[in-house]
DNA sequence: CACCCTATTTATAATTT
DNA sequence: TAAATTATAAATAGGGT
């Protein structure tokens, strides 16, 4: 809508892209602020420009109440069928070590390019980092498990040799070591 | 552009609110998609309706990698100077215990009401129980932390009054117990 | 509801300042 | 280089099916 009509496609010129994009997110900000207002709904917008800058709408007070309804919204429509560390793993195995990332990332970064990295590759190192932690997150609750465990093996040998030496022990009514595994480790994984 | 000129105001006509948040809707998301293009730039968009059917646009595969960054954004500009899970703790401490909230739910849910629950009502109880979930994922990392603890704590009494009997054993040599605490137990919960 | 229609308003591309 | 203007394209309100 304008002196000319306009197709959908990268702008190439750097100056007019620029001026469309000031143009257009104002535009789309005021659309969603309208829609939630008029239509009585929860509307988030977010565009982040290639530079980096971060520009937002969101109707209710943060933008972060409605990221967890989209949460909330994915989580309960994928099947929590399986263990969800394994699902997480299968996804993400297949990616880079975080020492190997972290090499890819100081190699780029002493190139001598013209510009440097050009936008695309950072987006790429940045989902790269992004599934690296994502690896991590996962990690955690699978080693808080595993060093549980290996605690609690400790304690049932203990007491054991204990039992064998015929000794009484203080122990014994302490409550009972419970061992974590399957659905509730799922639960940890989920919260 | 109608027919005539809106005022941005709720509408209160539950079908030409309808209406409007159909078109509306669609027209949003359609200029999401074009501000991707044209500028070739990251947007994102999620609306609910208030229903609860969720409508949503992501420039990239899942929408999921924008609100990621979205957070990556948000939490690097709040200085992480503070212990995490001191801060969550304050900022949901006041809310209330995941039974008491069940039992308002279920009240609620009793009400004979004309429509049952207004949006409003619904809204807010979902937050009562977003909160509930934030408290649990706060003390997660806690509850594993305190269990690890007390582990710890009944290998180091057996251990002693083994020394104490002058007997020799196996698990002297055994990796040595490491406390978690501080700030390792931050980036415990930050993960 | 999900379309069509079309008078009008709104957004915005090109242009000027 | 950005801000204001203007001519035109696009979105949509209200109405119908």
């Amino acid at each position: 809508m304008g002196r000319k009509k306009v197709e959908i496609k990268p702008i190439k010129d750097k100056n007019s892209r620029q001026v469309t994009f000031s143009k257009r997110r104002k535009g789309l900000l005021k659309k969603a602020k309208q829609l939630s207002i008029l239509c009585d709904v929860d509307v988030a917008v977010v565009v982040f420009s290639n530079h980096g800058r971060l520009y937002d709408f969101s109707s209710t007070n943060s933008l972060v109440e409605i990221v967890r309804r989209y949460h909330n919204h994915v989580e309960a429509e994928k099947e929590i069928s399986a263990d969800v560390s394994d699902t997480e793993h299968s996804k993400y195995a297949s990616f880079m070590t975080v020492g190997e990332l972290l090499q890819t990332v100081e190699r780029r970064l002493e190139e001598p390019d013209v510009d440097g990295l050009s936008v695309t590759d950072l987006v790429h190192l940045e989902n790269q980092l992004q599934s690296a932690l994502m690896q991590a997150r996962s990690r955690k609750t699978h080693l808080m498990v595993e060093y549980i465990k290996s605690l609690q093996e400790k304690i049932a040998m203990m007491k054991k040799n204990r039992e064998v030496n015929g000794m009484a022990s203080d122990f014994t009514n302490l409550a009972p070591v419970r061992m974590i595994c399957g659905q509730q480790r799922a639960m940890l994984n989920f919260l």
